[in-house]
DNA sequence: GAAATAAAACGAAAGTATACAAAATAAAAC
DNA sequence: GTTTTATTTTGTATACTTTCGTTTTATTTC
């Protein structure tokens, strides 16, 4: 085998994984670790891929704010599971808006299993993620960057998105309450929430447990003004009072998903 | 069997595998591996194939666009010496636009060095860049993503740019040519340079020696067209020309800057 | 500190370039 | 229509370079 040809199945394996290592590329293609940590180095410097202590993994030159990071593994499990809940309202070729926050990330993350959505959101770096993912038509608002969250806010993102109208839509909230509502930290997050709402036929909201009964500055919906509020198990308790409001909350679970 | 009767079967193999070697043509055609190189030298001198140890494949002539990060890698060095070149312009306090290219790109990282900037921009990359430097107001505007080179390009990105004004722009170029003046391979984002040289008094292009006398499919400027061209001290050899014409070309050199 | 991973050094093997000789073909001369 | 002369093509031989793997020595990671 040419070493060029080694080179393109490196590649190739790396995109369809993310990831490789070593000693798996060295067993798959039959030469020496040394060998393939050659060819690391050499597709590396062509800035094809980025070397990690075992392999290496697709060039993600992001620079990815700690702060987020880090909330971003908060709660990771429950994330994740009702991210699933969330995915399963989704078919191929939708056409969907996405808002800013950590759960719509993970969301945004495992649309990398489905094909051919065309996604309209105010986040950077679910932008990013979803042309990593090279299979979806991404269409980014404009606007002014918030710093800590990378959603795009202010009067230019709000008009953009009058001028955008989809099937489904779904977002994060900071802080949900019987009486308060939906409700997010910053002001301007909050506006963005709304505009998005009525551009979207139905709204989906992704909260974890712990933003039951938490109300932060601003509100931007009723609890009843959405038509599904997706969480997780740990948030059982919170089920009745909603239910006798006549809200409709979907449970995810970590293992499978009920309702 | 005639030589060019040999030379189309490799090519014909070449088209079918992608790539050849020449102990396997050797073989095949029953002819010594001295004689089948010399058979490839000739076909890579025509432009059929490229070589490379152990045998050959095709090669793309087609002016294809690499991924980002590849070429991102590409005469770093240079692109690094013209950014710098450029930064030089910027005071603290600016607001600037920046265009979608890998040269921008480094001019978006240097900006680390300044304070309270306000930046327009199209590419989210660039977007992303600044906002982890934490002291900028970035303000990227909205519209499609293109994959390749994270730019947000169409009609929404257009329009908003036309609410904008700034003093400074600069952006990139694919092509720089006297007669065809400058180029992009992708026509929307050529569509958008256009508008933001419209929104800023002063337009800077940031090219390397390597754009010089390419052409690629997008027009988006003339030459005299730009208040300044900045490039780097490899480029020398083409500055007579352009100063002949009356253009402002600035050349930037590793150690240091020169004009 | 142990295990895994990486880097460096060295040598063997594979591949390449060049010179030169031997065919084969073409051109010229008679 | 030969024969001679040049030209081209191909193969052998040799020196050189690149690639790759083993071994040894460092460096990470847990």
């Amino acid at each position: 085998m040419l070493a060029a040809e080694r080179h393109s199945k490196i590649l190739e394996q790396l995109r369809a994984e993310q990831s490789v290592t070593v000693s798996e590329l060295s067993q798959a293609l039959d030469v020496s670790e040394v060998t393939i940590r050659k060819d690391l180095i050499k597709l590396e410097n062509d800035g094809l891929l980025t070397r990690i202590h075992g392999g290496a993994t697709i060039t993600d030159f992001l620079p990815v704010e700690r702060s987020f990071t880090e909330k971003l593994a908060e709660r990771s499990e429950e994330k994740l599971a009702i991210a699933h809940q969330a995915l399963s309202h989704i078919q191929p070729g939708d056409t969907i808006m996405i808002g800013a926050g950590t759960t719509t990330m993970e969301l945004a993350k495992l649309l990398r299993g489905m094909n051919d959505l065309t996604v309209v959101t105010n986040a950077v770096n679910i932008a990013m993620e979803l042309n990593s993912q090279g299979k979806h038509h991404v269409i980014l608002i404009g606007g002014e960057m918030r710093h800590k969250s990378f959603a795009l806010v202010g009067s230019v993102a709000a008009e953009n998105l009058r001028n955008l109208s989809v099937f489904k839509c779904f977002i994060g909230a900071d802080g949900i309450h019987p009486e308060h509502g939906l409700t997010t930290l910053n002001l301007a997050e909050a506006q963005i929430n709304q505009v998005m709402m009525e551009r979207a036929r139905k709204v989906y909201v992704l909260v974890d447990y712990s933003k039951f009964g938490e109300t932060y500055l601003a509100k931007f919906a009723g609890v009843s003004d959405v038509d599904r509020i997706i969480t997780d198990a740990a948030a059982r308790p919170f089920v009745e009072r909603y239910v006798e409001l006549g809200i409709n909350l979907e449970l995810a679970s970590p293992q499978g998903v009920s309702r």
